[in-house]
DNA sequence: AGGGGGACCTGTGCGC
DNA sequence: TGCGCACAGGTCCCCC
């Protein structure tokens, strides 16, 4: 699921639920995700409120009225879900609301308001932090990463600076979240063929003059594009409320290896790069 | 420093 | 129908 508009979209469900809220428990089901819980993590949150949600990049910024931030990461295959007072009364349509496995349900909010949030995650790729709010900027999470792609700071000069003396292929170095965070293999891929860049291309070529100008725009253009329409949703719900973002209708590439190119009509191809697959057009793309 | 590969997990879909 | 393999939206760590 989860890229930037994945992850804002997320945000943007769990905020109604939970900002202003208190939050009466929380509950941990396991000892650790990725990384194990950090010392007394459910005592320090117990009794907090949220004040906001916020993100930066992949992240989620739950901020609590305690001077603590919980910070979390949804890796592969996490999601989150706010169960209402009402469903949260009844078992049957707590799972029923959902539609996923209660197995994998790690991390429960119970909130001040009876509602649940929920995080369920099956690979287990995702972790929760608690970082003083005050040192989240030069936390280990948040300290390297680049600037937001919608933000002035993704700009031209930036993106060509950054990628100056890369000799890798564009298409892993967007993937490296220090020159612009938030990119994941979908939106990477997509970003590419908008801006008919071959993902094989070098990186500070590809980053430099009117290029780089063009991959700047298409990266602003797809990750905006991709926020209004909630994310993609490849397997499974991205949105809090269990519904399905629509996104992955709009890919030109991601997913379609075999069929043509919206813009040339040629064979969508696909080849790897660095483990993980890399979707294109080679006549458009260049 | 940059770049590649393996590791971490479970679920799913496909070919045989 | 069942089995085994490849692959999945991320990123950390070790090695060259």
């Amino acid at each position: 699921m989860p890229e930037l508009p994945e992850v804002e979209t997320v945000r943007r469900g769990l905020a109604p639920a939970m900002a202003g809220r208190r939050v009466d428990r929380l509950e941990l089901r396991r000892a650790d995700l990725r990384f194990p819980f950090p010392p007394r993590l459910a005592e320090r949150v117990s009794g907090a409120r949220i004040e906001a949600l916020d993100r930066r990049a992949k992240y989620l910024l739950f901020h609590l009225d305690s001077g603590d931030t919980v910070l979390g990461h949804l890796g592969m295959s996490g999601r989150m879900s706010v169960v209402d007072a009402g469903a949260a009364a009844t078992p049957g349509a707590f799972t029923h609301a959902r539609a996923t496995l209660p197995a994998h349900d790690h991390v429960v909010f119970h909130l001040e308001t009876g509602a649940q949030v929920v995080f369920n995650d099956p690979r287990r790729f995702g972790y929760f932090d608690l970082v003083e709010t005050g040192a989240l900027q030069t936390s280990r999470w948040l300290a390297d990463l680049g600037p937001e792609p919608l933000s002035e700071a993704f700009s031209p000069s930036h993106f060509a600076s950054a990628f100056s003396g890369r000799r890798g292929p564009v298409k892993t170095a967007l993937l490296d979240q220090t020159a612009v965070a938030g990119l994941g293999n979908i939106y990477v891929c997509e970003a590419l063929w908008r801006a008919r860049i071959s993902p094989r291309r070098r990186a500070d070529t590809a980053a430099a003059g009117a290029r780089g100008a063009r991959l700047v725009a298409a990266v602003k253009e797809v990750i905006a594009e991709a926020i209004e329409a909630g994310g993609s949703s490849l397997r499974d719900h991205a949105k809090a409320d269990g519904s399905l973002g629509y996104f992955q209708n709009a890919h030109a590439v991601y997913g379609r290896d075999g069929e043509p190119c919206p813009r040339c009509a040629d064979e969508v191809a696909l080849v790897r790069q660095s483990g993980r697959s890399t979707f294109f057009c080679p006549t458009c793309q260049r």
